[in-house]
DNA sequence: CGCAGGGTTGATAGCCTTCAAGGTCTGTGG
DNA sequence: CCACAGACCTTGAAGGCTATCAACCCTGCG
């Protein structure tokens, strides 16, 4: 199946343009606008999962809580990212609304039924499904191990590359540091130090809501587990 | 996509039986049966994706390697097990033998292009393609914030899970302390001493390459993230 | 202006890794 | 059959990366 690249737009791994991947027109006509206001839960782990969604526009978290309260933020759709889609009959996650967020949500049953009859629906989910077991594939490797600022570097790399759209240097980062936290792994605290190395070596500059790359290379070199002996991650906590 | 369940068993998610999931006759056609010994790679990481597998018998590892050596073990595919679905023309993993395995290979092109005539084997890939996208979900979690203990007590429940079949309280472990700890993003030492720990308290006996379980409840509390407070965890470190 | 929530920075602690040595099992060859 | 080599596993000691605990800062808003 190497349909994914094709189907989530030109720019490969990590594009996610807006109007540039829209779902086929068959399924479409099961879809339904909803708005959801900031910080608002949009389906919750473990409830019936009735509905699967493509963002329009905003931002969505996907999370995982264990029984004790600790939480993995296991992604964050953007426009044009789809998410919801299960083998089972209750959500694996959270979603909740990070921004104001407007959807197009489509009923599973649904959609599994008319994905039994258009060839064409089951290779875009199949599609959609391939693309974010890659993804997670890569988040694996990422948190099992990769150091504090390899995690940061490549979470900087990953929304760059999903912000390219905007065409603007410094992008509107509309997640907290605890949403960054629990997405890479870390705590707010590593995350914010981090940030603050990152930008001290002249490697982005940070805002309490944007940020701008000024070194890319040394941030893949980062990010791709080059460059980051002992002496360099030392540095952090100097 | 509710179509996980039926098709990976009736024992419920993690069942892997021979022969109970048998990928449908369309697919079959295309197959072949292929034997590796012990040891010797099946596939690798970036190389041409021509083939899709799935295991007769025998244990493969799937594992990605940093630039430096790092290594991550994805996942152990026993037999019934399918793997080699890619959304790229190259493989993410590799893939080597890990006891002497036997397995059908797939032409990858052919599937692709059987699978956009019939959406029978369209819906068996899709199935496939989200089960394995749920777990990785939960190794994410595991990996984002799990202590050794709990990563140790997961690992093992999911082998006992996936060899029931044998009916043997005690079952072989074919893997090495060193693909274990690169599947739960630790040391071999560590999972050692957690699994000398876990001896000790009574919840396993543990062999060079076995293992029996002793106390399922406590073993699924500390997976769950239950009972693992600081003194627990200290413990092994006694 | 004051408050609340998120972010940053500092000090300390701890879980796991790293480095190191000894033990055990398996397979092979005499 | 037994001995040996080598790999794998276990155990110990010390160190480091990140978490935790705590204080302060900043910003947005009523």
């Amino acid at each position: 199946m190497h349909i994914g690249r094709e189907v989530r737009g030109a720019a490969g791994r990590g594009a996610s343009r807006p109007g540039s991947q829209d779902a086929p027109a068959v399924l479409e006509q099961l879809g339904a606008t909803v708005h959801i206001d900031r910080d608002q839960e949009i389906h919750r782990q473990d409830a019936p999962a009735d509905y699967c969604c493509r963002v329009l526009s905003g931002c969505v978290r996907k999370l995982e809580l264990m029984p004790d309260g600790r939480r993995y933020v296991s992604g964050f759709p953007f426009a044009g990212d789809f998410f919801g889609l299960h083998d089972r009959d209750v959500y694996a996650f959270t979603a909740e609304a990070v921004t104001d967020v407007v959807l197009r949500r489509y009923p599973r049953a649904k959609v599994e039924a008319l994905a039994a009859r258009e060839p064409a629906l089951a290779q875009w989910l199949a599609a959609m499904c391939l693309y974010d077991l890659h993804e997670a594939y890569q988040r694996m490797t990422l948190l099992s191990r990769s150091t504090s600022l390899e995690r940061v570097a490549a979470f900087i790399l990953e929304m760059d590359r999903r912000m390219e759209p905007s065409g603007r240097s410094m992008w509107h980062m509309p997640m907290s540091r605890s949403d960054i936290a629990d997405n890479l792994g870390l705590t707010t605290e590593t995350v914010s130090r981090v940030l603050t190395q990152l930008q001290r070596d002249g490697l982005v500059e940070v805002r309490r809501n944007a940020i701008e790359l000024h070194d890319h290379p040394s941030l893949r070199a980062l990010a791709a587990g080059h460059g980051s002996n002992r002496r360099d991650r030392a540095e952090v906590y100097a």
